[in-house]
DNA sequence: TTGAAAGCGCTACCAA
DNA sequence: TTGGTAGCGCTTTCAA
């Protein structure tokens, strides 16, 4: 079905006024019968108690009566700086956990007197995308996922960018790195199905692009925790798509796998109701196991097991990005995040 | 469990180079050995052809040489206007349905010259919020869910911004409006269950906090259905939590509902299976009826009956704020997006 | 073909 | 207690 816009007809006082000109502090100052500068003092509270009171009571109101609102750009033109922390949106698509981090970490960046906006640089990639986001002349900058390579990050840098922060599996040179520590959360799922006696184990590893930076690590940390042991691991490309699990389900019994880590919640839901279908039990034959330990794990019989992750308190990478921006000197610093555990359930 | 951030020693080699100053045109004119304006003329490909070869190169490899990076505030302080498209980030959690939309939003802006730039205005409400952004002085602001009211569509345009575009379930004076029908969709969702033979139907209201704008068109919308008939609503608010879902379900057969619209698919999921524990059958006892149609509720047993909903097309939404941008006496108009339908499975 | 200079809106220094 | 004014980085008109 195709989405149609449909016009609806408009009440006639909804017609838009003539569109006069944005008034300026200069404005202000002819309105009120003061300068500019005076202007300037009163609205910012600068200069504190050098103006009487009945001419900040004219400038207010002058102000107000004009709809004034101070240009940003001209201000952080004038200032040399601005508050800005850039974070450009990333391209995957955000789960709940992560949408729940970022609005933390907003909250903590407000707090602390700055101004988060999020860029969608939809189409760029690389140092391109580095040089749009350098022209906006943030203060900060907060990568999530796989960021710009070094080269961007010194470009960045010399747009005046006091701290370039990457929060995602890898680091890169010359910025502040958040790890996102997801070997350590294949390494988790790898020796919790180990540790449950399973030998012969699959990992899931999404079909969908922009999931590289977390599956690539997920799979390896597998891997890694299975070296050296009788147990083998399997890679298992799966689109999040019906179909594609019910193809991997129909040929599950050829994989001979006792166990399967299915790279989240959500693909261990999707490929889970497939092996049901198919009439492989759970965990009896086959344990299944996710991550993210979303609310959905909880509510599937048998009850999935997963990996809980705790994703970095906003407040602390907030107090990162402050302390960077306050001392640009400061090394860049490369940060671990902990918190790979397991919620065992029933399907492990 | 507490979040640790650990540090990790740094190699000697990440040693932040002392911060040089940010170079402007002017370092590059200079490098270049031509004037400020040559530099501008070369860079922006103006007075096209009426600058010789040699010095366009020599303007370009200066730039390179410098890492020369445009002040984009300087640029639209002197153009008078901006290309930035502001959209204020959400305060609600945002699901796939939502996050795809944005995100083929910021396409079609792209492709039509803007920047898109998402505000997180935590903490800020109505016409703060609105003075907040109007500070950036963008050139449309594209409100989603509940946005300001007219007195801050008001601010909004005198700071410049050429149109104002809401999308969510009510119209604002003075701006554009794309107005999600969910009456349509609950309107719907009582249609189809009354069609079904069902009489008393329950209709689950979301207890989070920022989802009213939805839920309450939601509800209004199954009365409206079933006015004049001998059919029968009930609100059922609800946390999205195990427990509350349990509390809910333990309660259930003193409603005596046989049917219950679940606001979406999520909540349909939480409440089905709370149902299904407390030994309520489906859709015998009760039918349950989600919306979204997300992959989720294919993957339920009995597979869950949904509303499947078109969102506006990102394209379309894009024309919608290009058309308002350029012609700023365009009266605001209305939008209805349309799209509501029935998605049968087995649940109802 | 290139340069000089004005000015966008704002703040902060210095003078009155 | 208030005003004049320079200048942030950029583009663009006018002159050379």
């Amino acid at each position: 079905m195709r989405y149609v816009m449909v016009q609806i007809p408009n009440t006639p006082a909804s017609a838009s006024p003539a569109p006069r000109s944005v008034p300026t502090s200069a404005d202000v100052a002819r309105l009120a019968g003061v300068s500019r500068a005076t202007v300037s003092y009163v609205l910012n509270n600068t200069g504190a108690a050098r103006i009487s009171e009945p001419t900040r009571r004219r400038v207010r109101e002058a102000a107000e009566e004009l709809g004034y609102v101070p240009h940003a750009a001209a201000r952080s033109l004038r200032a040399g700086h601005s508050r800005m922390v850039l974070m450009p949106a990333p391209a995957f698509p955000v789960g709940p956990l992560y949408g729940r981090f970022i609005s933390e970490l907003q909250w903590a960046l407000g707090r602390l007197g700055y101004t988060v906006v999020q860029y969608g640089s939809v189409g760029l990639h690389g140092d391109e995308a580095a040089r749009a986001w350098a022209e906006l002349r943030p203060v900060a900058v907060l990568v999530p996922g796989s960021g710009p390579g070094p080269r961007g990050v010194a470009l960045l840098r010399r747009a005046g960018a006091r701290a370039v922060v990457t929060v995602g599996p890898e680091r890169v040179e010359g910025a502040h790195a958040v790890l996102l520590d997801h070997d350590g959360v294949g390494h988790c799922a790898g020796a919790h199905l180990y540790a449950r006696g399973r030998r012969r184990i699959g990992v899931v590893v999404p079909a969908e692009p922009g999931l590289e930076p977390f599956s690539r690590p997920r799979l390896a940390g597998v891997r890694a925790a299975l070296r050296g042991t009788d147990a083998e691991v399997t890679e298992l490309p799966l689109a999040y798509e019906e179909r594609a699990a019910a193809e991997l389900a129909a040929s599950w019994r050829r994989f001979g796998l006792d166990a399967v880590f299915a790279y989240n919640d959500e693909y261990a839901m999707l490929l889970m109701r497939a092996l049901q279908d198919e009439g492989v039990r759970i965990p009896d034959d086959t344990a299944v196991l996710g991550a993210d330990d979303l609310m959905l794990g909880r509510l599937l019989r048998p009850r999935l097991s997963t990996i809980h992750i705790e994703l970095p308190a906003g407040r602390d990478l907030a107090d990162l990005v402050d302390r960077a921006v306050r001392d640009p000197g400061l090394a860049p610093e490369a940060h671990q995040v902990l918190g790979a555990s397991v919620v065992r359930r029933e399907s492990s």
